[in-house]
This record gives C-alpha cells, structure tokens and sequence, in this order.
DNA sequence: GCAGTCCAAATGGTCAACCAATTATACCTA
DNA sequence: TAGGTATAATTGGTTGACCATTTGGACTGC
C-alpha cells in the first residue's frame, strides 16, 4: 500500500539530515534507493507536496520546504485532541485495563533499581497529599514510571496517548473542594501492590495487582462518590 | 497546476450531496464531467486518499469516507513517523502482542455479523492470494476488522498506530519474488482458529487464539526463513 | 579571457495501453 | 425455481515509453 510509502518518505526527510530549502535527490534514484518504483515514490511525494512539505520543478528537482522539525511530544498532542473527539469514557478506561497490566507485567522484568525507588518515594508522596490535585498529579507521575520502566518507548508511548486522552475525556468528578485523600484510600494499598510485585520481579502478580487498581478505580468512578 | 483540481473536487464532493459511505461516480465518468484527464483526476484522488476523505477499491469504486475517521489519519501518520524513529522491530512485535490478544476477546462480545462476514470472506481471500504483498495486505485488514469489530474507538487507534509503525520499523524479510502462501501455511489454520472464536463469542478462547497467531508469526519472523 | 550559443543530459510531468479485482449477468443444472 | 458457475463488463491500479523544462558544459568567435 502507497500508504506506507508516504510514511516511510516522511521519516526518510527528517532522517536524511537536508536543511530546508535543499534539493532532495531525483525521482530515479530515490526509487532506488528505497526500493520501490517510480510511480509509488511519486504517489508519496505528490502527497508530501500537496501537504506543503515538498516543492517540486521540472528540470530542476524536489526541494524540502520549511518543515518545523517539532518534536514528538507536540505531535501527539495534536492526535490526542483529534482521538478525544470520538472516544468515550468508558471506552478510555477500558483501553487502560487493557494495556496497562501488562506494562506492569513488562515492567516486573525490566524496571531498574532507580525505577523501583521512584515508585516507593511516590507512594510515600502520595499519602502526603494535601490536595487532590496533588495525588493525582503524583499518581500519574506513578503510572508513568512504570510505563518507563517496561522499557518498550511504543508501548510507552500508547500509554501516554490512552492516559492523556483520558483526562480530556473522563471529566473530573472529584470534588476539588475536599482537603485530600483520607489515610484508608483504597488506592494506597492497591499501588503498594503493585510496587511489591515488581520488587518481588513477579510479573503475573504484577499484572493482576494493576487491573485490581484499575478496576477498583473504575468502580469508584461508576458509583456516585457518597459515603 | 492539479492544486486547482484538488480544490475542485473538495468542492464537487460538499456539494454533491453524497452521504458518507456513498459511491462516487467512476474515475472515467468524473474525469469527464469535470473536463480534466484521468491522470489529473487521479492525482486528486489521492490526496483526497492520504487525508482520509475517500477510499477506493478495485473493481468497486470510490467511497466517501466516514465522517469520524476524516482528519484523523494525517495527523496520526505523523506520530508514527516520530515513533517510528525510537522503536526497535521487537519493541513494535511486543506491543502488537500486548494489545491484539485483548482487542480479540472484546471482539468476542462486540462483533456484528458483518464483521464476522467480512473475516471470513478474507481468509478465503488470503488462502487465493497469489503474492506475498496481496496476502499481507488482506492479513492487514483481517486484524483492522477485528479491531473494528473490538468497539472501542481509542483500542481501534492503538491498535492501528502500533501497527503501522511495526511496518515501518519491521522492514519487510519476505521474498516478493515467491509466488505467494503455500496452501499449508502456519497463518491459515491460525486465522480460522481466531475467526472461530469470534464466531462462537468466546473470549478466553479468542485472546488465545491471537496470542499463539501471533506468537508464530513471530517466532517465524525471527527465524532464518530456510525451508 | 570572455560572452554567447548550442546541445546533451537530467529532471519532473504526461499519456495510453494494459493489469487485476470486483461485480453483474447469462446460463446451466438439479 | 434455487443455486451454482462461467463469462463479460466495470472499476481502480500499474507500467513503460515519451514529453517539456532546466541545467551545465563544451564549443565558437571575438
């Protein structure tokens, strides 16, 4: 599929370390050098040039136009607006139980020593909490470091997607007003769980602890928050 | 310039007052009607292509696409390309194997007759496909329709992006010049094992079926493919 | 040495015939 | 009549030769 193709030349241009304005080599080589055919390489850059990435003339050759080389993260900022149009909040807690787990399972075998301390200066922090706002900012930085830790930068990277979108979706409903999480908050000992299992290096334990934690958020999340 | 024909055919298709999923005219027929040449008319089409507007088929025509899906694809080609760059090919057959497993089992509960028509139409496709890059482009829409039939909107994009950096990253070890699957290839028996499942609504079963579907596949990805 | 001219090579663009997949139709058989 | 099968028509996709433009160097004349 042509598809691939255009993916591939857009990598290749902020690969092939040209500056803006420089002339990209000519059609009959570059289908060369990538392997594939003329006609695919010019469906590819008739798209780069419809998009404005690419100018091209007649006798003369292809030219980058200015591209700003942003990074990743602005990137999947803009896919995490386009996906939280159409996602819904049951469906972005689901995604979560679906890959979440097995991050911590990944995450049992791969964490390293400075990962497991992280997690256990959170913990701590976490119980500390004066605020809501402050447990969820230090539980999300918790969730995050396992994802580091399971040391797979896609998976990592759909986590952060599914998370972020999330948040967009999954509307607040902790009352902002209360002091902070009481010292009996279920989620203190599910993520001491979790953090045992992967000190322990035991994956299935791992795994089994973070969809208990998912779960138990999920029902909370379902079940008006009276006492 | 064929910018002019683009912009006419973004008109042409708000104001013919097609619905989404309508056909449009044949490329000979709408070359006509709009007084340009097929080869202009084509290069329209696939800008239209790449930004998600239509999809064609062969031999069925042109088709508006659906609302929900236009303006998403371009923006999460371009976080794949970034992704594309950090991943390693094991990293992407990883994530394949976290998420495609679970997808099958909500497939299981969520899919409609027509997802389970549509599978089995492909893989008596992929058992008649005479080349290697028909076959992988019908297994590609074999999974696509089982992450559709999953039901969930952020899952699908995952799913999708994990995928298309795996073909990015994954660089294709297949022989283009053989000839296509032999009749008793591992991947056939694997398909109507998963589509079976889905059939019969059983999840376990399903998410099984998946893991050990791909598990082979990744098995013989990593294995010198001598006889 | 220099300006001008010409021409060959290289480049992106175009076209018509052909290919492959799909669907519609006619036809046959039970 | 129902269903299957072969066949033709339709559709989007592909290919290779060819076209138009630009560039750069060789050549010429002064």
């Amino acid at each position: 599929m042509s598809d691939q193709i255009i993916t591939r030349m857009r990598n290749w241009i902020t690969n092939c370390g040209l500056t803006e304005g420089a002339r990209l080599p000519a059609e009959r080589s570059l289908c060369a050098d990538l392997g594939v055919n003329r006609t695919e390489l010019r469906k590819a850059l008739l798209v780069l040039e419809a998009e404005g990435h690419v100018t091209r003339h007649v006798g003369r050759g292809t030219f980058l136009a200015k591209v700003s080389k942003s990074g990743k993260s602005g990137r999947i900022d803009s896919t995490i607006s386009a996906l939280s149009e159409s996602t819904s909040p049951i469906d972005a807690m689901n995604a979560r139980l679906v890959v979440e787990p097995q991050i911590a399972q990944l995450a049992a075998m791969h964490a390293t020593p400075k990962h497991l301390q992280d997690l256990r200066r959170l913990t701590t922090q976490m119980r500390d909490a004066s605020t809501w706002a402050r447990y969820e900012e230090l539980d999300g930085e918790f969730h995050e470091v396992i994802a580091d830790a399971a040391g797979n930068t896609l998976l990592q990277a759909v986590h952060k997607i599914i998370n972020r979108v999330r948040l967009v979706v999954v509307w607040r409903k902790i009352d902002t007003t209360a002091s902070g999480p009481r010292a009996d908050y279920h989620s203190f000992a599910e993520h001491d769980a979790i953090l045992d299992a992967l000190e322990r290096r035991n994956g299935s334990d791992a795994c089994a602890a973070m969809r208990a934690h998912l779960d138990s958020t999920l029902t909370a999340m379902t079940t008006p928050h009276g006492t």
